[in-house]
DNA sequence: AGCACGCCGACT
DNA sequence: GTCGGCGTGCTC
């Protein structure tokens, strides 16, 4: 028997299939999709079996298989197709695809094993019959109802009676392989649902698309619809995968799903440890589980008979893999459930990327709408608070608006959140006068703060201008770069408000395992009065007595670098407003901005998403961005700098001589220019068609992966240019 | 990727 | 005379 092997090295230039032959007594264990160990140019290497040839000529020069680690297949037929087809999207390595798929203890890689656990079972032989002391009587009795005990349930006797029963035969010691996860079974749940809630999952069961774009407000119940589909996919015999933001994957949350689906669920979350995800991901290939819930990489989920893969807040930029291979688990989601007949995806957010809804109106996915909150509860009023008028009255960071709105919240012993918007800091320069930041004339994007150079830069197209020495649209002296962290928000609110008990959510707070989960429950048990946080505290969260929201700055997003940055603050702004009067108390909302007349910030306080995508589309169209035009990010990293941009100019020669139907950006230095003493250029393509791109950039990639000075890297539909 | 092979400069 | 630098090429 002679097989093909993908070994473990993620490079282009070993990604491809090495023979060997099997010695015959290890022929009876091979399968495709199983791993074996194999030497290879002096090592020994682990790899996936791809191929049998049985009838192969056996060739005497072959070496032969070492060993076989796994009695059962570890990439599926399905698996095995989506890898190929997810190197040729990503173009990427075809070993790094499947490697993605896997949970660490199957890699194949080494030094990456992590072994089932076993747990002491003793089997009782009722065939068996010899005189028992009455010592041991008592321990048999224990065995009336079943065959096996574990040695936890035979804890109240001593290892050496239950060996005088082994010694005996009349019990046998059994090592039984045990889940290192146990799931509460004993939650009890919910099961009405709206008309509206009810009417969109009939929408979604009865749908001919493979693809519903689940539009719903916040607090509209998008999670009971996910539950009664998945529910409904169940009594059909399908299985289903729920794919969330790992932020979002709370306790609560999985509480939720367990309560309605008891421990036929399975969780992969971020804090699982290797043993614990080996364990899950067994639990499900082998059919013990109905439905999956997990971050990006449980698109992945060994199911078979797939009903329903959900993506939960589609809009989250967490469904982008920013490593190789860069897959977006949206597509990735749509890719399996043709393998499966009648499978469907369901996108569900209440601010849907704009390639998304674009992609419902032209009915590729049909559009469902939830467009209100469950029992008749009202959308909080937003009001906007005018900072380049109030910046003469207020002191530091706080309008005497919020200050008052503030006051009232605690008076009433009611609790708030506050917002401060970190995104597009550091290194933007504005007026702190009027709020003017400076754009890019051809790209549409701010300009990046140089200090060395004292010049601002266009990072995609690489245009720049001197710092202006007075705000050009106000004239005043006052251009000055961003920049506060909670704890000086938090010193101001003490000086304001001393008794008040302010919780601090950000990522230094946050760094300890498991501090978000306290910090939620302290808030919720009114442990304090006000959550103050950056980006987190914005997402998902339900909190009954929070009646005020407050965003401290609501237009630094405004100003990140970037042709998304109105789409960003138009969804954060809609999703912390959500966070308020989600019980029947009324919430209200605040807006600190000095950009009162921009419309993502004025849509985002009239809540109506159709009016900013109207809006943001013609934005799009005009600059040429997505969902108009397709974009992908090359990338040329090197240790040394003109290296890498002397190959980043060889690239754009390529590409301006081969890629006719595409508009070409750069060469610009990438986003980080310089990152551990390597030197990055990137060029941008944007494209609505180009039937030659892929056999182009295929080819550098092979070319540039023989190359030890350069790297390629290539990013399709990339979310940060 | 990572290891062997191979061809040029400073040491016991 | 040898040790070791790293560029090149191959791995079933």
């Amino acid at each position: 028997m002679v097989i093909s092997v993908l070994v473990e090295i993620a490079n282009k230039n070993v990604d491809k299939l090495f023979d060997y032959k099997v010695p015959s007594s290890l022929e009876d264990q091979i399968k495709i999709g199983l791993r074996v160990l194999v030497p290879f140019a002096s090592r020994t290497l682990e790899g996936f079996v791809l191929k049998i040839k049985e009838k192969s000529e056996e060739d005497v020069s072959l070496k032969e298989v070492l060993a076989v680690l796994d009695q059962n297949v570890i990439l599926n037929d399905e698996l095995l197709d989506l890898g190929k087809w997810l190197a040729k999207k990503t173009l990427s390595s075809l070993i790094s695809c499947y490697q993605v798929m896997l949970p660490k203890a199957l890699k194949a890689k080494k030094g990456s094993q992590v072994s089932k656990k076993y747990e002491k079972v003793y089997v009782i032989h009722r065939e068996v019959s010899c005189p028992l002391t009455e010592g041991q009587k008592e321990i048999v009795q224990c065995f009336e109802k079943k065959d096996a005990l574990k040695r936890g349930e035979l804890s109240s006797f001593s290892k050496a009676r239950l060996d005088t029963l082994v010694k005996k035969g009349v019990l046998e010691e059994v090592l039984e392989e045990v889940y290192r996860l146990q799931y509460d079974t004993t939650q009890s749940y919910d099961l009405s649902l709206t008309e509206e809630q009810e009417k969109a999952v009939e929408e979604i069961l009865q749908g001919s698309s493979s693809c519903y774009l689940l539009h719903g407000v916040t607090g509209s119940g998008k999670t009971e619809v996910y539950m009664e589909l998945i529910a409904m996919a169940l009594k059909a015999g399908k299985k289903s995968i729920m794919l969330v933001p790992e932020i979002s994957l709370t306790p609560q949350m999985l509480k939720r799903f367990q309560a309605r689906f008891g421990d036929r669920i399975a969780a992969l979350h971020s804090s699982l440890s290797d043993g614990e995800r080996y364990d899950e991901w067994r639990r499900i290939a082998r059919g013990e589980v109905d439905v999956v819930i997990g971050a990006r990489s449980a698109v992945f989920a060994p199911l078979k008979d797939l009903g329903f893969i959900i993506l939960d807040e589609e809009h989250s930029d967490s469904y982008k893999q920013e490593s190789i291979p860069r897959y977006d688990a949206r597509e990735v989601a749509l890719k399996r459930i043709q393998y499966y007949p009648k499978a469907k995806v369901v996108l569900g957010s209440a601010t849907p990327t704009l390639e998304s809804y674009a992609r419902a109106k032209k009915h590729v996915f049909q559009l469902v709408e939830l467009p209100h909150r469950v029992n008749g509860r009202r959308l909080p009023t937003v009001t906007l608070i005018d900072m380049n008028q109030e910046i003469k009255r207020s002191k530091g960071h706080f309008s005497s608006t919020l200050l008052e709105a503030l006051k009232e919240c605690f008076e009433r012993e009611e609790q708030a959140i506050l917002l401060l918007n970190r995104r597009g800091y550091s290194t933007v320069i504005s007026c702190r006068n009027c709020g003017y930041v400076e754009k890019c004339p051809h790209c549409d994007i701010t300009l990046t703060y140089h200090k060395s150079s004292k010049m601002l830069r266009c990072h995609y197209c690489g245009y720049g201008t001197p710092i202006p020495k007075v705000c050009p649209s106000c004239h005043e002296d006052s251009l000055q770069d961003l920049g506060v962290g909670t704890e000086k928000i938090e010193e101001e609110l003490k000086t304001f408000f001393p008794q008040a008990r302010v919780l601090r959510m950000d990522v230094d707070t946050m760094s300890r395992k498991g501090a978000h989960e306290k910090m939620i429950n302290s808030f919720q048990k009114k442990e304090a009065d006000i959550l103050l946080g950056t980006q987190m505290v914005a997402k998902g969260l339900d909190f009954a007595n929070v009646t005020l929201v407050g965003v401290i700055n609501a237009d630094t997003s405004l100003m990140i670098p970037d042709f998304r940055s109105s789409e960003v603050t138009f969804d954060l702004l809609s999703q912390v407003a959500g966070r308020s009067g989600r019980s029947e108390k009324e919430g209200r909302v605040y807006f600190q901005t000095y950009n009162k007349d921009h419309y993502a910030i004025r849509y985002a306080k009239e809540n109506n998403y159709l009016k900013f995508y109207q809006e943001e589309m013609k934005i799009r169209k005009m600059m040429k961005y997505p969902p108009y035009y397709y974009l992908v990010l090359c990338t040329l990293a090197s240790k040394n700098q003109e290296e890498a941009l002397k190959e980043t100019k060889r690239c754009e020669k390529v590409f301006q001589k081969y890629l006719d139907q595409t508009i070409l950006l750069g060469p610009t230095p990438a986003s980080i220019f310089k990152k551990q003493n390597i030197y990055r250029y990137q060029l941008i393509l944007k494209y609505q068609y180009q039937d030659n791109l892929y056999e182009v950039l295929g080819k550098l990639v092979d070319y540039y992966a023989s190359n030890y000075k350069v790297k390629l890297e290539i990013d399709f539909h990339p979310l940060h240019l």
